[in-house]
DNA sequence: TTGACCCCGTTGCAAGTGCAACAATATGAT
DNA sequence: ATCATATTGTTGCACTTGCAACGGGGTCAA
């Protein structure tokens, strides 16, 4: 394999840089509210939307059928989340926070935003929304 | 959690791309070669020093110590890596590759350059550098 | 040489994940 | 009304993953 380096394989650099974002950020709530990075995804999505079916959550945020099902069932055990048969079609599922819920987002949102805004300060000052721009590009392109 | 919006938060894009770009890849030479990631970056930065050990392995790439072990295993078994004690340090295992598995990196590895490549051609042209230097950075920045 | 200590790789175990099958429900054609 | 078909969410299962414990080696001082 002459001429490849790993450490320079973008789908490499990717999977590392993701992983330790991901873990860097759910350490901060990880202790505090004992939920998982997909339980926060949900919450995240389900923050923006009243009532959302388990359908609407894992076609949304990128996430097997079964995690957010298994997301959800977890959630509601801990008393963030609700979870009621839709009455206009059955087979549906209403998914909507509950007051402990809302108190829990309201946390996070905004130690979101900081630990964002934490990362990307060491960017120079100029490339910031290049950057950010790319990284839409490559999410549409790899669809 | 006023004004957050999931699909703008960088983790979870991140994260996103990442799954994209390694299962894009991988489905390039899983058929053919019957490796999965963990064992597709094992072989590749064992192509890059002919002897290695597994410590070496789960140091420089990043991976689980169980997870290089077990990648190892499963690569001696389908042929593509043989492994012995090391006789200076009994502690040690010597790791390298098999002809079969110096021809399947030999394949592997331009395609990698390809695919890289591919994804890279939607930026426009004057920000791929600018971007992957940005990539650098907040890697060294969330060591 | 012995014993305490450290390092390496493997393995057991619990938790997480993806896939496919499933029951319950809805839809639409006949 | 009935039957075939499609959709939704859950569950069973095999596989992966991360962590911690373990056994086998090495090292160094007493």
């Amino acid at each position: 394999m002459p001429g490849f380096i790993l450490e320079d394989f973008l789908a490499y650099q990717m999977a590392v840089l993701s992983n330790r974002l991901s873990d860097g950020f759910s350490r901060r709530y990880r202790d505090k509210f004992g939920i998982s990075v997909p339980e926060w995804r949900l919450v995240a999505h389900l923050s923006q939307a009243a009532k959302i079916s388990i359908r609407e959550v894992y076609q949304q945020v990128e996430m097997d059928k079964s995690m957010a099902s298994r997301a959800a069932a977890r959630l509601v055990k801990a008393g963030y989340v609700s979870k009621r048969v839709n009455p206009a079609d059955r087979r549906l599922v209403e998914l909507s926070l509950t007051a402990k819920g809302r108190a829990m987002a309201a946390e996070i949102g905004p130690q979101a935003l900081d630990f964002e805004a934490e990362v990307l300060a060491c960017l120079p000052d100029g490339e910031r929304d290049a950057f950010r721009k790319a990284i839409r590009i490559l999410m549409e392109k790899c669809t």
